[in-house]
DNA sequence: GTCGCTTAAGACCTCCGACGTATCACGTCA
DNA sequence: TGACGTGATACGTCGGAGGTCTTAAGCGAC
């Protein structure tokens, strides 16, 4: 195994067996590369792939340190990932989807605040009838995202915000093809929107599929 | 921005424009460097960087390739990540499993071959009655990989495949600390997998959730 | 003609030393 | 007391020198 593949592993195990917690500084390059028996350079590289997928935090004239760790922060790394997968695999993402958000709804829907059902109401009502469909795609992630946040899985929320990334096009290009593709998305908004104040978790449950489905279906007529 | 990054972004940038495409080689350091305009040094981090999430593939002596990134290959590397994870979000990836895994075994059911229904029987009779706790969740985490396979869904695949590693220490101390731990998962694997071949998808499913609600339920009541 | 070994070229691996740049802390001065 | 300047510190980048591994061409024996 290369030094560098073993500086990783030797970082990972100190940070997996406590001796680094989340926030704390590693020693400088020159001494961790002594430390760990290897060259500055190769260090570095390990220190770069842990960088990048959000495990470290370097930062120039101050230090390296371990980030916070937190599921939101380690699956963002997952978006970068997700970035690479080719159009052939949209429709697997979007059924991974179809089961992950219906469910975090319906959670959502036993532990949402008024003040959060209200907040999701003004950005319904600010979007008006009729927007382009850049803000309405935009508007629906926003949507979505504050509603998996309710459900009160930090793991459930990064990893909806993962996959959903792959389908934005896919929603764009929807919104500029299909017929009243936006007036629909709006009205079943609003219908989750209110199951949600109902505490309708069923309901709420059923809506979001209908709401995913609908562009599954549309996605597999059209490949 | 580093040049480092910069460099991330433009080989990450040459993939998804297509570029490169799977399974292409790159030019070698030398030139790639010279291309991008930095240091081979720098632009060793950023290939590094890309290597440990599975974008490229280093082969000493004889040079780099795209991987095949297929979402098996590239969620693969989710499990480093999940390994970061501390105890206390064991419950949230569980939660995540319990939603993803009925459903898998649900498509499952209706897709599943005869041939993979007797690889799993004979798994199981293999074990036998009182196995070991560390054969009975290796065998544990085999006989629902099998299944998930055949749920057709290459990511959901392997998104379990990801979530289910850090759930596995947890079983194994279950397994030696929880009475007739060892007698009910094999029960109920038994009944998941007699539900496969009656292509009863809502058993299956149904099954399925106990299965991972039992585990559940006994880890928050430990925590 | 085929098989197996030797050999050389190509590409990645590792290291070293030097210099550039950003950050933080301390001391100075108004 | 507060703002500013300065130095120490740590990461960022670079160029070059060997080392190791893979591959394939070259060559001889069967």
């Amino acid at each position: 195994m290369a030094v560098t593949d073993e500086a990783i592993e030797k970082i990972k195990g100190m940070i997996v067996s406590g001796a680094l917690r989340p926030g704390d500084r590693l020693p400088k390059e020159s001494e961790l590369a002594a430390d760990l028996g290897l060259s500055r350079n190769s260090l570095r590289e390990a220190v770069r792939a842990l960088s990048l997928i959000r495990i470290l935090d370097v930062r120039q004239g101050d230090g390296t340190y371990v980030t916070s760790l937190d599921p939101q922060l380690l699956l963002e790394a997952m978006s970068f990932v997700v970035d690479f997968h080719r159009d052939d695999t949209v429709l697997e993402f979007l059924a991974v989807r179809r089961i992950l958000e219906p469910a975090a709804t319906a959670m959502a829907a036993l532990r949402i605040s008024e003040q959060q059902l209200d907040a999701l109401t003004a950005q319904l009502d600010k979007l008006g009838d009729a927007p382009s469909v850049e803000d309405l795609v935009a508007c629906d992630l926003e949507f979505h995202r504050g509603i998996v946040h309710s459900s009160g899985n930090s793991v459930l929320c990064s990893l909806l915000d993962g996959l959903s990334g792959p389908t934005t096009r896919a929603r764009i290009w929807r919104g500029l093809t299909q017929e009243d593709a936006v007036g629909r998305t709006l009205r079943e908004h609003r219908a989750i929107l209110a199951a949600l104040r109902d505490r309708d978790a069923e309901a709420a449950r059923s809506w979001a599929t209908v709401h995913i489905a609908s562009v599954e279906q549309w996605l597999r007529s059209t490949l």
